[in-house]
DNA sequence: TCATTAAATTGTT
DNA sequence: AACAATTTAATGA
């Protein structure tokens, strides 16, 4: 995705504004570069801004005193997040960081508030967008305690093509094994052998730091 | 354009 | 966790 312009075209809950609402939208956004391992906010920080993905990966992860780094969601290009922070005047509950040359969009929270006040499209944006995450969050729990490291890895490369949390995310991610492990709760060793697994099943391609979708049914379904 | 090198990522033990 | 192999990206001739 190219500028703040497509993803704003690309946004369900924008395409529906008026005119002027958009007007001031686009006035209002904050556009930043982060090069790829950037921290693009930190757990503990103010939440004081509403966070759009135009171009790039990040993710949302946690890293506990020993070092030890666990990855909640990975979010895309044309992707909206950090509203529940926002919505509840807290400080942010987990790290933010770029795994690929990302392009991000700041909704100060002002602007965010007014949305909330003004537009029925944004509240049903946030609505099933919030139902989502919690059907996500209830997906992996079942997950890591359920299934085997092989459909874990399938999961979690499935949860980067969610079709509402991640809209543009097309059939290929750049991801390294390293990132899906922390996404998955596995090794990277342990991920190198799954995505043999997930090839020879015919359901996905491995390349240099790319892993091409070939059947995303097949993935979500991997395992059960 | 090609060769060299460093860095990132992957494959294996 | 460690090590080797491979791929990419950057650099300069």
């Amino acid at each position: 995705m190219q500028s703040v312009e497509e993803l704003l075209a690309r946004s369900v809950w924008a395409r529906e504004l008026k005119p002027e609402q958009t007007e001031r939208i686009r006035a209002e956004l904050v556009e930043r570069e982060f090069p790829a391992g950037a921290t693009v906010c930190r757990k503990g920080e103010r939440a004081d801004v509403w966070i759009g993905v135009v171009d790039g990966l990040v993710k949302l992860h946690c890293i506990n005193a020993s070092g030890k780094s666990i990855t909640f969601a990975g979010i895309s290009s044309g992707s909206w997040f950090g509203e529940g922070s926002v919505l509840k005047g807290e400080s942010r509950k987990y790290d933010i960081m770029a795994l690929r040359d990302s392009r991000i969009a700041f909704m100060p929270v002002a602007t965010f508030r007014w949305l909330l006040d003004t537009s029925l499209p944004f509240n049903r944006f946030l609505l099933t967008q919030l139902n989502e995450r919690l059907g996500y969050f209830m997906g992996m729990i079942e997950h890591e305690r359920l299934l085997d490291p092989d459909a874990r890895v399938a999961r979690a490369l499935a949860s980067l093509f969610n079709p509402y949390l991640n809209p543009a995310a097309g059939d290929r991610v750049r991801i390294s094994q390293e990132e899906l492990g922390y996404l998955a709760g596995a090794s990277r060793q342990r991920v190198n052998q799954a995505l043999r697994v997930l090839e020879q099943a015919a359901l996905v391609r491995v390349d240099y730091g790319l892993i091409t979708v070939l059947d995303i049914a097949g993935l979500r379904k991997f395992g059960a």
